[in-house]
DNA sequence: TTGTACGCGTTATCAA
DNA sequence: TTGATAACGCGTACAA
């Protein structure tokens, strides 16, 4: 038994016009008519139909959040500071959880949600200037969070210079024979090209400290633990092994951990380790890594979202954060 | 410059009930006319408003997903789950994210997801009696996961089991003396019966054995990791410490963990420990646990929710699932 | 087999 | 200050 707007109008004898001004607090209502339909609404329980609602006014108050979930819990805490920024709005997340490379062109070139959601929050996501082009041709509001675009509003970290911070960190600290676990500029066909930024923020710590680049000390791996610690494994094996380790995110980094463990390497006494993104994890497991500022990115990018969906007019453009190098319990200095 | 129906039935040169045939596939149309108004859709890259069709229709095509989100690890891997099972349908996740009590009844209470919302999977968080009732009588289709109402179908483990073999399996290694860390019953003032479950499997699992519940050996504290540690430390600095800890969820455990080798006090020589859960972090750190059967509960019961909506005469049912203990190398016996 | 007209529940316009 | 009426874009009887 739902009630519409005519009930409401009819039993409070008046007009649905004014019902709808009752609704939307249009001040044109005579203080005691808004009084008797706001009884009415009452009593019925009335709710005003959010989908008619949207007919007119196309908006729909929610907004797709597009993120591979569950490849990395940095992305899980990337989300939680997106819902919190969102609450405060009475705005609703949209998921889509994009696992598959066809997944995401399903999504991206059919774009389904056009008309469903008001915005687009893609996050890590690689997107390709068509279909940037295409998105925005479409209209549609959208920020682009730890990714990035000309075409459209993207927020990203200073990657270049987070791997700088960690690797001269460790060089200052004597280690000169320094392994790089980068993750892969292709995992399901995504393109993440924060590995490509990381690996020149090594190489410029590197040349800084007329370090040579040791090809046999970097490696790649799946932005994943298991990937990470088969990696290490590698990289501990090598006849002359590294004194220290970054790794291009904490998740490889926690890998490294638990390859070191298994070989018996003592951490920090032989092998120094700094990883990236700052997740709970890296507290948890108490190991060095560089911050990416997770709360300000969640909480600017739906900033920048609402901002574009309110004014469409806004232009698109780069928003670049920076990171912080924490140092816990897995850097030292080399022997 | 989005076109409608009518757009497409103009260029087509016929009526927009033909389209609408096509688009819905009604085999109603010949061949030959259905290959035209094709022809113009995809020339028009024409995509059918799904607002427009959800005032007809009465589906959103979408369910809400109410979670107590970042609380706890677990339900993360819940939502996985959820997400996965949803992804062959074609229905998207709306997310609420449930953090305080007067959010849950703000959701609860005015419901304002309905008619957003097709159906609404509730995890972990209580329904009372009186909202369970409100949410029946509104015809919205629900289902509970890891926590119970009558009038709702629900998917719950076995929580009292559960909690019995965990202390079964610690009694049967020779521990006499067992510290159980339970979870807050009230939390957020929330109400989360799995606590009470867990504390008749313990009690059940002490007084098959023949021990004494010993209630200096019983604390609560918040599911989380730095109010499971704070708890281990003061059970761990008893005059009389445990042999062994069983901690309520794996997120506590992990606080019992750090309480440990704060205390140096080594795992599982001079303390075994078995969490409840079995998220991926109990892999990680290699602690014994009690299993849910994640992927199971996820797609469990997203089929039941669907076939909720459609077939609205469903009866409620309670499904009940089975724990599973899962040993690594934390539990030893008792010296 | 096809086209027209109506209704879904709102908001917005316009005349009263 | 108010009420009737026209959109919004679609699905669906019903008539042709």
């Amino acid at each position: 038994m739902e009630y519409t707007i005519h009930d409401v109008a009819r039993i409070a004898k008046v007009g649905i016009g004014t019902v709808s001004r009752v609704l939307n607090n249009n001040p044109n209502v005579k203080p005691a008519t808004r009084e008797k339909v706001l009884a009415v609404i009452a009593e019925l329980h009335y709710k005003p139909n959010p989908i008619a609602r949207s007919m007119i006014s196309r908006r729909t108050n929610s907004i797709g959040v597009m993120i591979p979930f569950f490849t990395r819990p940095f992305h899980i805490e990337i989300l939680r500071n997106v819902e919190a920024a969102l609450h405060p709005t009475n705005m609703q997340i949209v998921l889509y959880n994009i696992e598959t490379n066809a997944q995401r062109d399903a999504y991206f070139l059919d774009l389904p949600m056009r008309r469903r959601v008001d915005g687009l929050l893609v996050i890590s996501l690689p997107v390709e200037d068509a279909v940037a082009q295409d998105i925005k041709n479409a209209g549609i509001p959208t920020v682009l969070l730890d990714t990035y675009n000309p075409l459209l509003t993207s927020l990203v970290v200073n990657n270049v210079e987070g791997a700088y911070q960690a690797v001269k960190c460790l060089i200052k600290k004597g280690h000169r024979h320094i392994g790089f676990i980068n993750g892969l500029t292709n995992e399901s066909n995504f393109k993440f090209n924060q590995a490509n930024d990381r690996l020149i923020g090594f190489h410029r710590a590197l040349g800084e400290a007329g370090l040579l680049f040791d090809p046999e000390m970097f490696l790649t791996s799946e932005w994943s633990r298991e990937a990470g610690r088969a990696t290490a494994l590698q990289l501990l094996s090598h006849g002359r092994r590294p004194t220290a380790i970054f790794a291009a995110s904490d998740i490889q980094a926690v890998g490294v951990l638990e390859a070191a463990r298994s070989l018996n390497i003592r951490i920090p006494e032989e092998l120094s380790l700094i990883g990236f993104d700052g997740i709970e994890l890296s507290e948890l497991l108490d190991f060095s890594t560089i911050q990416q500022p997770i709360e300000e990115m969640g909480f600017l990018s739906i900033q920048k979202l609402i901002a574009h969906i309110d004014r469409p007019e806004t232009q698109p453009e780069l928003i670049r954060l920076n990171t912080t190098l924490v140092e816990r319990h897995t850097t030292a200095f080399s022997l």
